[in-house]
DNA sequence: CTTATGCCTTGACCTGAGTTAAGAAGAAAC
DNA sequence: GTTTCTTCTTAACTCAGGTCAAGGCATAAG
């Protein structure tokens, strides 16, 4: 099923892309280059000159920093169907942020960044999109900063377990987490260990239930009370 | 100086008005109001609903981020001739993800973010500075996350210094702190208190030199060890 | 079956930075 | 001048969460 070329119809069901005309997509497309990693594999690195931008067609890639000292700090788990990269084409520089790398076997599209912004020249609608995008992604890295600052560990992992569940639901609602618990700590900036005691506290309080990757919230309201109070009993 | 009306000139020096004709600057003016803010008068709150962008005409604005028991962090301090709340318009729901109030007594003006938003769509060149504009911030954005989750108090108060500290120059450099100690330290996310001790501890390492409000660099190469390193000793 | 290998969990301990409380030092008001 | 704010500093204490070290428990490999 996932080919080695690119097509139309993939790109139309984009938001990014799904307001260009057909020349505009085949100028994309012709540019469009398709690329399997194994797991573990790097996409590119911070610091590398930026010439592409890319979409996920299947598999998981982790977008994160690095410091000096070697600790990692994901910034954002990529699902498929999503875009990343793109901001980048217009950064002083143009040098990735963030190192990226696949967490399991994964195929993304990469495309020219310099075909893409020749493309927006002539396309105000895709312009307006890109700009869309991008207030979101400010958005989600100012609610970050929020939580990193404002929220204690604790409360972190309970805004990101009240975001991950589905909607209100008939049954109890339960979430399988998306990816290992370790990565899920880092994208929560915490360590292993103090995510591992977070989740017995918290089933040690009745408000969830954990069972290998997967939790059952057995008191959402209970959860609720502590996102909005900020107290921590 | 500092009067009630809009000049020509003044939007054409703000980079992201500097590409718009005469005609579409005619509009902005027309859209445009200018507010004079006594020092702690509040521009507004975040979750109020964002019709205008604003210039720092002059003075001194802070934007923050509040917890629901009243801890505040500063995210930007805006200086004159910046812009902000750009990237609110094209938010989902439009609702200023920040509060904003003067350091000091400010005059900035508002626009409508709507009239702008028209001009938009007819001109490509200021949509791409709005792209790169918006990319900045992203960036911005990133580099904090990563001072919050990899980097300790005093690396982050270094950083800044070092961001701060004028061009190589002659002499010894030295920095007046943009705003009172404890606004730098809530943009340092840190509390008073401890940013005073990291002031005495890189003071009596030699490293720096505080006097007041000025900060006394006096040895640089110290300080960028620390922060390439990653090392406090 | 037995041994690896990779996560995850637990416990004991440590530490950076927050908290509380009490001054000090200016700046501004009277 | 003295009093009153405001901001900054210092010290003593506390604690969330990181670090270190030792298992546990799977699945995969030999």
């Amino acid at each position: 099923m996932t080919a080695k070329t690119v097509t139309s119809e993939e790109l139309w069901n984009t938001h990014l892309f799904s307001g260009l005309n057909q020349a505009q997509l085949d100028l994309v497309i012709q540019s469009a280059r398709v690329i399997s990693l194994a797991e573990g594999e790097h996409l590119f690195e911070a610091q590398q000159h930026a010439q592409h931008f890319f979409l996920l067609r299947s598999g998981c890639i982790k977008l994160f920093l690095l410091s000096p000292d070697g600790n990692e700090k994901i910034i954002h788990i990529v699902s498929p169907k999503d875009t990343f990269g793109e901001a980048v084409m217009f950064m002083d520089g143009q040098n990735y942020p963030v190192n990226a790398s696949a967490l399991e076997a994964s195929e993304v599209i990469a495309f020219q960044s310099s075909v893409f912004r020749k493309i927006l020249s002539e396309s105000t609608d895709t312009c307006l999109r890109l700009l869309a995008d991008m207030s979101a992604w400010l958005k989600k890295q100012l609610n970050e900063i929020d939580a990193l600052t404002l929220q204690n560990a604790t409360l972190r992992f309970i805004n990101f377990l009240l975001h991950e569940t589905p909607r209100p639901g008939n049954g109890i609602p339960e979430i399988e987490l998306p990816a290992a618990k370790n990565v899920i700590a880092s994208r929560l900036s915490i360590q292993p260990e103090s995510f591992s005691r977070i989740l017995r506290n918290l089933q040690r309080s009745g408000l969830i239930s954990v069972n290998g990757n997967i939790i059952t919230i057995m008191n959402i309201e209970g959860l609720h009370e502590m996102s909005a109070g900020g107290n921590i009993p």
